[in-house]
DNA sequence: CGCTGCTGTTAACTAGTAGCGAACACTCTG
DNA sequence: CAGAGTGTTCGCTACTAGTTAACAGCAGCG
């Protein structure tokens, strides 16, 4: 058995601090002492029942991701961790992650899957459902990083949507290089060849929707 | 808001029956008195948050499933709930627009389309590809508005995925209610009734991804 | 029938803690 | 410097989580 007590405190501060919130503002709409709430946070108290709940309902979380030390809201298990997982293949996008099976999954940023290739690039999960050929991720390209080592073009089957949150990347589309930079949108067809290459100073960070229409089914 | 204390017992005896435990025996094996599992199952008493996590474990639950109003042993997610629903009409989010032409496109903020709500929404069409029942767009909710006016709840066909880029915003989904709150990311069943409404004072932005699986596939 | 062993429930009590207010140290901003 | 923000610690108390003990009801068994 493993002590639920042990993590709930730090975890409960990662999340608040994940999610923008000061200690007191958090405390106000609890209506909790701010300095009850440190205490919490810091393992030297406990909250009620009602108090653990109404917390998990203010973060946005299931009172479960509150226990479990390394959890993935989607699946209610501990996932596979990110950082390690050997991608040899690197086919289609939406094969990123094995599909998780909930219908709803709420994802906070330090919970996400992670998936770190070798050149700079990061894909982190921002939902898993049960519909299959779909990833929904936040990119994150390294300056100088590209989606593929030798710069070489890819497609695949679907669609690609993408919005970037900062910074600037060079997207090649077939012939065409464009830009897409900070509040800037695309969306194309996958299957003309593509890349995307940070040729900028700063790391860039976008949202990133791939809807792989199932070549083969 | 609703008290989460209010079903918690008369569901842990639910539960407890249903897997034909008597209550001496999980009382022995979470090492509490029988009296006082009989209290928590009859509201007279209330678990400490250990105690409430022992049980779920013993129970072969996870601990949300103690607070859903309405829920399912064999699944653990609260089902549709069959009451309130109804609403056929209130057309479907990805027929928004009507679908655009281009294999790429690529779209400055200032160049949205953007379709504006009665109540203080806004959806702001972050690309158009020639792909069906798809919509990629920037939602904005002022504080106080919401998705629908009389807060009735909707529901369609397909997907939904949404990443929070600033401000916070309240997501009924089912009998759920979460908070989706800065770099938080939800994807989810969009045949579940849902509503979003902004409770908070600030604007809400989100990258939003509606997916309408058109239902005769 | 009484006895034994199970079921769940209630009453009275207490040790422990949930939660508080006040004061703390720190960093920014003006 | 003051002022407003951050989070943390201390000492206290009101309350409640959890206890034991006695309760009622139902089954089988000689």
């Amino acid at each position: 058995m493993f002590d639920p007590m042990e993590n709930l405190g730090p975890r409960l501060k990662a999340i608040r601090l994940a999610s923008e919130k000061s200690l007191r503002e958090v405390a106000r709409r609890l209506d909790v002492s701010p300095s009850f709430l440190s205490q919490i946070e810091n393992g030297k108290s406990q909250p009620s029942v009602v108090t653990l709940y109404a917390l998990a309902r203010l973060l946005g979380v299931p009172v479960d991701t509150l226990f479990s030390p390394t959890f993935d809201v989607q699946r209610g298990l501990a996932p596979i961790d990110g950082e390690l997982i050997d991608r040899s293949h690197l086919g289609h996008p939406a094969d990123a992650w094995d599909q998780g099976g909930a219908r709803v999954s709420l994802i906070n940023p330090q919970n996400r899957s992670v998936l770190t290739m070798d050149t700079g690039v990061r894909w982190e999960r921002l939902a898993a459902t049960h519909e299959p050929d779909i990833n929904f991720m936040e990119i994150i390209y390294e300056p100088g990083a590209g989606s593929n080592a030798n710069g070489e073009l890819i497609q695949h089957d679907g669609y690609e949507y993408g919005y970037a949150i900062d910074g600037e990347i060079e997207v090649t589309i077939g012939d065409s290089v464009l830009n897409l930079s900070k509040n800037q949108s695309i969306g194309f067809d996958s299957s003309i060849p593509h890349r995307f290459r940070n040729t900028g100073s700063v790391t860039f960070r976008g949202i990133w929707f791939v809807h792989g229409c199932h070549p083969a089914e």
